[in-house]
DNA sequence: GCCGTTTTCGGCCCGACTGTTTTCAGTCG
């Protein structure tokens, strides 16, 4: 059983507690140990069945470890189960809607009996809503204006749509001579792989005209919300974003409140608070008095800390390395030599050996691995041993009349279902590398997906597992990864493990790079790239290595052709 | 429900905006 699932049982638990009204901190307690549960590496699955102390684990202690135990051994998990009974699915659905929270769900379906959206709406419709005590005429009409969009809520967007659309309003809002200062901030600016909504910072002593720019801006659909210091807008793509402005002196602050993450900032704030300190977004506080805001490393500096790099502000081990002095200097884009995993017009690419190889060039890379598809990925013209080793003269051709890129012949090779690789050994020994892959029966059962992976670590030939899960982040679970083994078995065997940079593949994620540390494995980020502008996503494969706490020594493809090759078997 | 190098009980971050209210609750991030 994978970590996501049992952390949604909590989840959902967590959700049903609060219509039910339960202790607020019983409920943080549950998504608290949700969020451990996500973010670790190890499978629970293992560790229950290896009978490993799950209390070690923060955040769960003995009532949720025996919920696990019970989750895993049993499938079963009666506290959930009690939950469901007493409210129907169709009630969690209205949490969806913008502005109804928990309270409002309990009061809809004790005082009304709704157990639907579609209830919600009859009863919206039907005037009975405003003569409830505490609603009226507003709340009704927001909510009829807003359900439509329940089931849209809660989606997210890829870092990279998320990215292009705060960065054209914060270029926009830099236009604006009154705007001193402007900044993406929010999971955006902590470049998560996915965006619920986009925040954006603006110092300016009169909010109003930053306000009515971003209001008249061709990507905003409509405004709203508007206050003092906040706007809510919703842009045409269904996203919503939020644009904060304060004075400038508290700019560091409110960067620091507004990129969070959350529960990275209920730790910052319960620390000022232990040295009789208070933050919020206009500053850090001593009494009345403000003694930091005005950057983001005096805030952190005031509470003892020094400044941790967004990509790391998760709550996970950010505090623990900041107290040890060990913050790592993580990896940059600059800090990149090679990519390893590219494709051309040999398989399903389109460009040409050499436009790849110039582009590369061009672009400040010292070396590529040119690794097309093998002959199983037949909708991408896949390459069987006769083509590919044409192929590899035609790279060498290529290389011969081109100098300050070298150029290595490589292959994608496929893993194929039944745990073979999709080219036999002898061919496989004669690239410089090989990038094994997983592209069918992502669904197979875990154990089958294992044995595949096992085969292709355990392969004399296999240098770099490439997206190891096989996900296209929102469209495509990924397969049944067992990381505790692979992980184990690719130490041992020297096998590299790739960040595929593409914004809608990402894996290795954050979570399971930062363990493929953890074992010593070098990760390679690469950008998978089929054109010549392929080679643009490389900052997000970088952007996910940052966030697994990645250094450049930890990134191989950050080192020079010669000391990359020593990594190799 | 979790946690503890002052604690095994008594805490658990903080503020903006909205709609419904005369002083605040609910929602959101």
């Amino acid at each position: 059983m994978k970590n996501d699932v049992i952390a949604s049982h909590f989840e959902l638990l967590a959700d049903l507690l609060e219509i039910q009204g339960a202790n607020p901190f019983r409920i943080r307690a549950y998504r608290n140990g949700a969020r451990t549960i996500t973010s670790t590496s190890e499978s629970l699955d293992e560790m229950v069945r290896s009978e490993k102390d799950l209390t070690e684990l923060t955040g769960i202690g003995k009532d949720l470890a025996r919920q696990i135990h019970e989750i895993v051994t049993t499938g079963k998990h009666v506290a959930l189960e009690e939950l469901r009974k007493a409210i129907p699915g169709g009630v969690l659905d209205m949490l969806r809607i913008q502005g109804v929270g928990p309270k409002k769900v309990s009061v809809f379906f004790n005082e009304l009996g709704l157990k639907s959206l579609a209830d919600l709406k009859v009863a919206c419709e039907t005037g009975q809503l405003a003569k409830l005590k505490g609603f009226g005429k507003k709340t009704e009409e927001s909510i009829l204006q807003n359900i439509d969009l329940a089931a849209k809520q809660g989606e997210r967007v890829s870092i990279a749509e998320a990215r292009a659309a705060a960065e054209a309003i914060v270029e926009d809002l830099r236009k604006l001579p009154e705007v001193e200062q402007v900044s993406v901030a929010g999971s955006c600016r902590r470049r998560r792989e996915t965006c619920g909504d986009l925040d954006v910072l603006a110092t300016c002593s009169d909010p109003g005209p930053p306000m009515d720019r971003l209001a008249a801006h061709p990507l905003v659909e409509t405004v709203l919300q508007r206050g003092d210091t906040k706007q809510r807008v919703r842009l045409r793509t269904g996203i919503e974003l939020d644009l904060r402005v304060v004075p400038e002196a508290s700019f560091g602050a409110a960067m620091q409140y507004f990129t969070g993450s959350k529960e990275h900032n209920i730790v910052v704030r319960q620390r000022a608070k232990d040295l009789n300190l208070k933050v919020n977004e206009y500053g850090v506080f001593r009494g009345e008095e403000q003694i930091a805001g005005r950057t983001e490393e005096d805030v952190y500096a005031a509470v003892g800390l020094p400044w941790i790099p967004p990509e790391l502000r998760e709550h996970r081990r950010e505090f623990e390395w900041a107290d040890a002095g060990k913050m790592p200097m993580l990896v940059t884009v600059n800090d990149i030599q090679g990519d390893l995993h590219m494709h051309t017009t040999a398989s399903d690419g389109a460009a040409t050996i050499e436009e790849m190889a110039l582009a590369a060039k061009a672009r400040g890379l010292k070396y590529i691995a040119i690794t097309d598809h093998s002959k199983r990925v037949s909708m991408a013209n896949g390459l069987d041993a006769v083509r590919l080793r044409q192929h590899w003269k035609d790279v060498w051709d290529v290389q011969a009349r081109m100098s300050g890129i070298d150029i290595l012949c490589g292959i994608e090779c496929d893993i194929l279902e039944d745990a073979t690789m999709d080219l036999p050994d002898d061919v496989l020994a004669e690239a410089d590398l090989v990038v094994a892959v997983l592209h069918y029966g992502l669904k197979q059962p875990g154990v089958q997906i294992m044995k595949r992976l096992m085969a292709a670590v355990s392969n004399p030939h296999v240098d770099i597992i490439g997206h190891c899960t096989g996900r296209m982040i929102g469209r495509r679970e990924g397969a049944d990864v067992n990381f505790t083994d692979l992980l184990k078995a690719a130490a041992d065997n020297r096998v590299m493990m790739e960040i595929n940079a593409h914004p809608s593949r990402l894996d290795l994620d954050d979570i399971h790079a930062a363990a493929a540390k953890d074992h010593g494995i070098p990760i390679v980020i690469s950008t998978d790239a089929h054109s010549v502008n392929g080679f643009e996503v490389l900052e997000y494969g970088v952007d996910q290595a940052r966030r697994a706490g990645l250094t450049a020594d930890d990134v191989a493809n950050t080192k020079s052709l010669k000391e990359f090759r020593r990594l190799l078997k």
